[in-house]
DNA sequence: CTAGAACCTGACGTTGACGTGAGGTGCAAA
DNA sequence: TTTGCACCTCACGTCAACGTCAGGTTCTAG
């Protein structure tokens, strides 16, 4: 595939693949005439890396941690596998603090609806899943 | 409180404190001399705005966001409501992007742990195990 | 053959959330 | 009084993840 088609499948920017590679994140083979040859699969690894960026690795992270997330396996030293752990503390705090805006966001959504309900609990509200998905907008950041 | 212990308590910088005030997200008033004074309730308003940056709400919207979230109330236009929806939706994705990134990153560290098969018992790390939040996640795109 | 997409390599610009001095002031203790 | 730390206000530096412009090349449709 050339450049345009995966930034266009993965919704990205051209831009943002050639910034990929310079971070070594993605490679890609050259034609003749140095135009970039990539894989069907680079769709996939692409939108991999969004996520991991979106999860809020820093790209040296990523850069460590994608071999591993890509063969499925660690033969990687302890030190990597500390490191890991700690991303994962770290995801796990960053999952807590959204739920905990995510609800705040939530009840001033719920008043600014139902003014009249001021005190009222929004019973909607099972203990496990808070509110509802009310609104699906897309939004790339 | 002086602007020092609000920091340390808040586990931010005085230059985090300083750079709030600038972006009117946190006021403080002034003793003779020019110092800042602050409530005490300052450390919990700072924390605050520290969850909805990691939550990754850019700092605009946060300045619109917390009058709401202060009261409690939105008397703001259905625009401002609009846009909370919006931020609603974009936290629910990002959520949906670390739940996922979270589960790559147990399957690797798994295999790290235990490159033959299922006995997990080694439960010894430094710093021991993050998070009691150990929900599968459901896939969302 | 020619126009014009699509691509290439630099290289500088942007934005947010602070970091980091520089140079001066306030205040409590010794 | 003197030390000395915490504090003050500019104001420039930083870093990541690209955006954007410049100036040139290559591929494809007509």
């Amino acid at each position: 595939m050339r450049i345009g088609e995966v930034a266009e499948q993965a919704g990205v920017s051209v831009r943002a693949l050639r910034y990929y590679e310079e971070q070594h994140l993605l490679v890609a083979d050259r034609a003749a005439g140095g135009r970039r040859r990539y894989p069907e699969s680079a769709v996939e690894r692409v939108r991999l890396i969004q996520r991991l960026y979106a999860a809020g690795l820093a790209s040296a992270t990523v850069r460590e941690v994608l071999p591993c997330v890509d063969s499925g396996e660690t033969e990687a030293s302890p030190a990597l596998l500390e490191r890991l752990v700690d991303e994962r503390a770290l995801i796990d705090q960053r999952i807590t603090d959204l739920l905990s805006v995510r609800d705040r966001l939530d009840e001033v959504i719920g008043v600014a609806r139902n003014p009249d309900l001021g005190c009222a609990h929004d019973d909607t509200r099972p203990g496990g899943r808070p509110g509802t998905i009310w609104k699906r907008s897309h939004e790339g950041r």
